[in-house]
Parts: structure tokens; sequence; C-alpha cells
DNA sequence: GTGAGGATGCACT
DNA sequence: GTGCATCCTCACG
């Protein structure tokens, strides 16, 4: 069963939390990739100055302004893609950014994904990877190495700015399913990653969520 | 095991 | 021109 809209509608918040343990599916090709979220972000409104709204509607920003239910994706450092899931009202711009997942279907082409996206437009190798399922130095990209990061998960689920503005209530080729809810204790939080340019009230706030001992968590 | 540094393109002053 | 909601490799213990 995929979520509805309406689950996507609520607080920020509480949305990043209940994403914890749901199934995002990816469909390419007759081919279907699935993998439990484990690790989440939220960025909410204009006062959060860790989110890119902050700086008001422009062009990047603008589905985030959106209906709750379509995904985010932008672009970063020049090589990386993230994912991230519009909450909340049209016109109050708030997102769940999806930082991990754990594998459970498909992994194969999550990793022959992982192994093509890895290159150039030139065919020449950025990161060292080659086509076999492992770096120029041997080291796999296999196990929690597949997916355990939000760059790393949008190059195995082939997520990238075709799918900026997506439906995710439409149940193709990308949209998370249910699951039933995970206990409190399983649940921790943290500051949020990377955002060392936010106030200090944002850069503090625990609005990362996370699956404890999930080997799959981006950090510790 | 950890940490520095580079790769790289796009949105936005 | 600046600065990223990152990942990978290499050097060092």
């Amino acid at each position: 069963m995929k979520l509805n809209r309406h689950f996507y509608q609520k607080n920020t918040l509480e949305v990043a939390e209940e994403l914890l343990g749901k199934n995002i599916v990816r469909e390419q090709n007759n081919t279907y990739m699935k993998a439990v979220i484990v690790e989440t972000e939220a960025y909410i409104g204009k006062d959060d100055t860790a989110c890119h709204a902050s700086k008001g509607l422009t062009q990047r920003t603008e589905v985030m302004f959106g209906e709750a239910g379509h995904a985010y994706v932008y672009f970063v450092y020049g090589m990386h893609y993230m994912l991230n899931i519009v909450t909340e009202e049209t016109n109050f711009p708030a997102a769940v950014l999806i930082r991990a997942v754990e594998p459970i279907e498909g992994m194969e082409a999550m990793i022959k994904n992982r192994c093509l996206t890895g290159k150039s437009l030139t065919g020449k190798s950025l990161t060292g990877k080659s086509l076999t399922g492992k770096s120029l130095t041997g080291k796999s990209l296999t196990g929690k190495n597949l997916s355990n990061g939000p760059a790393k998960l949008c190059q195995a689920l082939n997520i990238n700015k075709s799918l900026n503005g997506w439906d995710l209530t439409l149940g193709k080729k990308l949209w998370i399913e249910e699951n039933p809810s995970l206990p409190e204790f399983q649940i921790g939080n943290s500051p949020r990653i990377g955002i060392g340019y936010a106030e200090e009230k944002d850069r503090i706030a625990a609005w990362r969520f996370f699956i404890k001992h999930n080997p799959y968590v981006s950090r510790k």
C-alpha cells in the first residue's frame, strides 16, 4: 500500500519520524528496487536557515512551496543529487531529506546504477569506480556502501533531476509504501548534518531521525 | 581507525 | 565569482 497525500501533509517533524521503517520503491524499466528508510532530516519553512527556502521562492525551491507528497530533488557539490519529500500545506516550504536506506529488493540493479552514475558525461571516471561492482582500489560498492548516504541512495535508485517535482502518490516510478510504525525506543535523533552555514538555533535543532543501531545510518 | 583535500556544476549575489 | 543538506581516495597511525 502506497502512502497517500494525507500522510505528507502533516507536521514535518512528524513525517520525518514516521518515514523511518517505510519502504521506498523505485520502478525503472520494469525493474523494481525497494529499500527501507533508516535516516531522515526535516527542513522546515523560511525561518529555518538550514532550509533552502529560507532565501525565499526561487526557481530551485519552488517545488518545496508546492503540494505535499512531491519529490524535491536538487543537485549539490557539482556531482550529487539529494532526495527530499515535500510536506505540510501548499505555500509552506518544508521537506524531509532522505539520508539513508537499507536495500531489500533489486540490489543488483542498485549496484549497477551506482557504478554507472559515478561516471561523467565524457565517460571519464570521476570517483574511481569501475563497472565490476568495486572501486578501482577494490573497495566494495555492495553492502552498506550501497546506500548509507543521501547522494549514494540517489545513485543507487537512479534518482536525478528528472524526478524533481514527481508526485509520490501516483504509485509509479517512485513512491513510499506503508509499513508498521517503529516502536519509539528504536528511533534516535540528533542535529542535522552538513549545515554549518546555518544560524546556531538551526544547527543545534535535533531534526535528524534515524533507526538506532542500523548499519546503513550514515554517521553516529 | 581518522582526517584532509579534490572533484565538479549549478543556483544565486 | 562564491559556496554548497557529499563521496571517495590517500596518507597517516
